[in-house]
DNA sequence: AGCACGCCGACT
DNA sequence: GTCGGCGTGCTC
């Protein structure tokens, strides 16, 4: 009889294996990937087809000391409860109902999402949804007293499906690309695409780094290796971080490769979506560009993927599955024989090292910019000096008089804040009170708009107070600068200059659909003007006529309490100097700092990383932290605190128990401790945090312990392997 | 998750 | 004597 191995679409801890039903005879259409309607205790459940099995030998999970299979008919043991001693009961397995759909993947897809589920410690039907269609899929609700199938709308036949095609025509696009293809390389892109192509052609699942400073022309190596993998019949992946992906990004692989491309990011409607996964499905679209998730869309035959940005925290999802898609895009590419293609002018020190560990990781440099020109000067300001000189402006002086300049000149300057809203926090003078967010453990930052104090954790609004809630004080301090603050001194700074177009651009001016791209625009249009933003100005952002860039306060991650906040100094230094003097005219960095001896500011001033990493690695060695060690951070949350508290108690017995039954000594647990933002949205958060050496077969001794335990009904458990952050 | 079974308190 | 509280266990 054939059987096959399913995944039910029940979003539950204890439901999270995969369940054999059989397949009626009379029933096709059942293949791996399809979505299947079964029966399951008194319910019905949409499961996805996982495997098929066709033998006994089917309950991965079941004791091995339980017999499981009967000559010629598929069965379970079912323990009998009841009067007299247990016996065994022959049942005959569930049939599938119905197939509900085609199918979303193939043995391909269910081997990553069998491993993600088991390297991410996630559950299997989170990992599932990464490889179906959002919103597209169906869905059995329970109204009333009986369970109701909703199958997802039939695909409407769009009416305008190539709206967003590219608008050039294709003569137009081939003789663009030829013009583009025929420019040469420098030296360092030439000795950098021999590589990858190398890669790409043996198809190995080789990973190649391209550590390129920024302007070094990395897109035009990706766009050489793709290329290539489309002349072998391949198709590729792009991802890069949500914030660059920009018209601009998009339109030079668009103008490269034309309507080959798909593009996939967040603020794309469903159907928007599903007509790109269905175009890339049936191989009309060999490219995709997007966001994390576009790792996952349906590319028949991949020959490359590239990681733009490699270092980038965004590519590590923050919620279950908590994967890395660098390290998910290098299992995908071992198993696809495609090639890896990572790029940064700022690797992550885990990459850098694992090129230094593994043949099958390549470094290749491009430590010079493509047009020649030099990196910009950065200069460091000490503003504790500047304070002491008699300064009481956020802008140093020095800052002032290039602004100025360059002003002058009719170009452009970018300013960072890495901190949006008006100020920090509120403090009351009288008292010391900080007004904190109501369901988690932060301070409210002051919005001048609306004078409203709001959560940048959970997004709660309020109303500020006009007195100290606590004493009734009138004094009230705000503290701290934000983008809006900086943008309210900047128009005071500049209000003989009416003629200078200040654009703002940070999470509360970029919420609407379009509106990254009109503020990029507006900053684009000829003439002096300034662009002031969080960092997601930092990187990609490429025009010609900005001079000048100014960090106001590089320090606002330094004083983090988290181990990579050095190395995010670093990284956010060196890519925002980035920015400047990338056309004809030089370019200047200022960098405010009250920590200008810190090794990270001085050494991205030098574009020095050897100098950061010889600072930075011996004390990641000395405390235990990555590259030296892996990092398991089991999370704990839920409603009451002392239910939180006991069960992550609880769990750290059981887990720490279980790292020295199956792991080795030289694991270590710190034990469960409240984390430092104890509580988000209303939960009480606690965490388990789990030091492992780097070839630890994490799973395995983790596993048991989380899988293992009993659900608790208020209190949630989820694990994240290789964290990011800690809070 | 959702449903059944099971064992103790105040009610038609 | 029964209705119903939610603790425990099970679902291919």
């Amino acid at each position: 009889m054939r059987t096959v191995a399913v995944v039910l679409d029940i979003q539950t801890q204890a439901l999270d294996t995969t369940y054999t039903y059989a397949v009626p005879d009379d029933m096709d259409g059942v293949q791996v990937g399809c979505a299947v309607l079964v029966e399951f205790g008194r319910r019905r459940a949409v499961g996805y087809v996982m495997a098929e099995e066709g033998d006994a030998d089917s309950f991965l999970d079941e004791p091995a000391d339980v017999p499981v299979s009967v000559p010629g008919r598929m069965c379970f043991v079912d323990d009998m409860r009841g009067e007299g001693a247990p016996r065994e009961k022959k049942q005959e397995l569930k049939a599938v109902l119905s197939v509900l759909s085609a199918p979303y993947f193939d043995e391909d897809g269910a081997a990553l999402i069998e491993y993600i589920a088991h390297a991410y410690l996630a559950p299997l039907s989170s990992c599932v949804h990464l490889l179906t269609p959002a919103g597209r899929t169906p869905k059995v609700v329970k109204r009333e007293d009986c369970w109701e199938l909703q199958k997802p709308a039939r695909r409407r036949k769009a009416k305008n499906a190539d709206a967003d095609a590219p608008l050039a025509t294709d003569a137009e696009l081939a003789r663009r690309a030829h013009a583009l293809e025929t420019f040469e390389l420098t030296e360092g892109q030439r000795r950098a695409f021999d590589t990858v192509r190398a890669c790409v052609e043996r198809g190995c699942g080789d990973v190649v780094l391209i550590d390129g400073v920024t302007g070094s022309g990395k897109t035009e190596v990706y766009l050489r290796a793709i290329r290539r993998s489309l002349e072998l019949g391949r198709g590729a992946i792009v991802l890069v971080p949500e914030i660059a992906l920009t018209p601009q990004t998009v339109s030079r692989f668009e103008s490269r490769f034309g309507a080959t491309v798909a593009v996939m990011h967040s603020r794309m409607t469903q159907a928007e979506r599903f007509d790109q996964w269905e175009a890339v499905r049936r191989g009309e679209r060999r490219v995709v560009v997007g966001a994390r998730s576009a790792l996952f869309c349906p590319m028949p035959s991949l020959g490359v993927i590239v990681i733009d940005e490699e270092h980038e925290s965004t590519y590590k999802q923050e919620s279950a599955p908590r994967y890395h898609a660098r390290d998910v895009a290098a299992w995908m590419a071992k198993r696809h024989g495609a090639a890896l293609v990572l790029g940064s002018a700022t690797p992550s020190i885990e990459t850098l090292c694992r090129c230094k560990a593994d043949p099958s990781w390549h470094r290749v440099a491009l430590p010079e910019r493509a047009n020649g020109k030099p990196m910009p000067e950065v200069r460091v300001i000490d503003m504790a000096r500047e304070f002491g000189s008699g300064s009481r402006s956020m802008f140093a002086r020095e800052l002032v008089s290039d602004l100025h300049a360059a002003l002058d000149a009719g170009r452009k300057a970018v300013l960072l804040l890495n901190q949006r809203g008006f100020a920090s926090f509120v403090l009351c003078r009288d008292c010391g009170f900080v007004p904190e967010c109501p369901t988690c453990s932060v301070s409210l930052t002051y919005h001048e708009r609306g004078n409203m104090l709001a959560c940048h954790h959970c997004g709660r609004r309020m109303p500020a107070p006009p007195a100290c809630p606590a004493c009734g004080s009138p004094y009230l301090k705000k503290f701290g600068a934000g983008t809006q603050r900086v943008e309210a001194e900047l128009r005071n700074l500049l209000v003989d200059r009416p003629e200078v177009r200040i654009v703002r651009m940070d999470a509360d001016t970029t919420a609407t659909r379009d509106a990254h791209a009109r503020l990029l625009d507006e900053f684009a249009r000829p003439g002096a003007a300034v662009l002031l933003g969080t960092q997601m100005i930092a990187k990609g952002l490429d025009f010609d006529d900005v001079v000048l860039v100014g960090v106001i306060d590089a320090d606002t991650q330094l004083r983090l309490p988290d181990f990579r906040s050095a190395e995010r100094t670093f990284d956010l230094v060196e890519q925002v100097a980035g920015r400047a003097g990338r056309g004809a005219f030089e370019g200047r960095v200022l960098v405010q700092t009250y920590m200008p001896e810190s090794c990270a500011i001085q050494a991205a001033a030098a574009y020095d990383r050897r100098r950061f990493l010889v600072d930075e690695l011996p004390k990641r060695k000395l405390l235990g932290y990555p590259p030296y060690v892996r990092l398991v951070n089991i999370l704990v949350w839920g409603d009451k605190v002392e239910e939180v508290r006991e069960v992550a108690i609880g769990l750290s017995e059981q887990v720490e128990k279980t790292i020295r039954d199956v792991a080795g000594e030289d694991w270590t647990s710190l034990g469960a401790a409240p984390c430092a933002i104890d509580k988000l949205r209303g939960n009480h958060r606690w965490h388990i945090l789990i030091k492992t050496p780097v070839d630890a077969d994490i799973a395995a001794a983790i596993a048991p312990a989380i899988r293992g335990r009993r659900a608790h009904k208020r209190v949630n458990v989820a694990c994240d392997v290789d964290p990011l952050s800690l809070l």
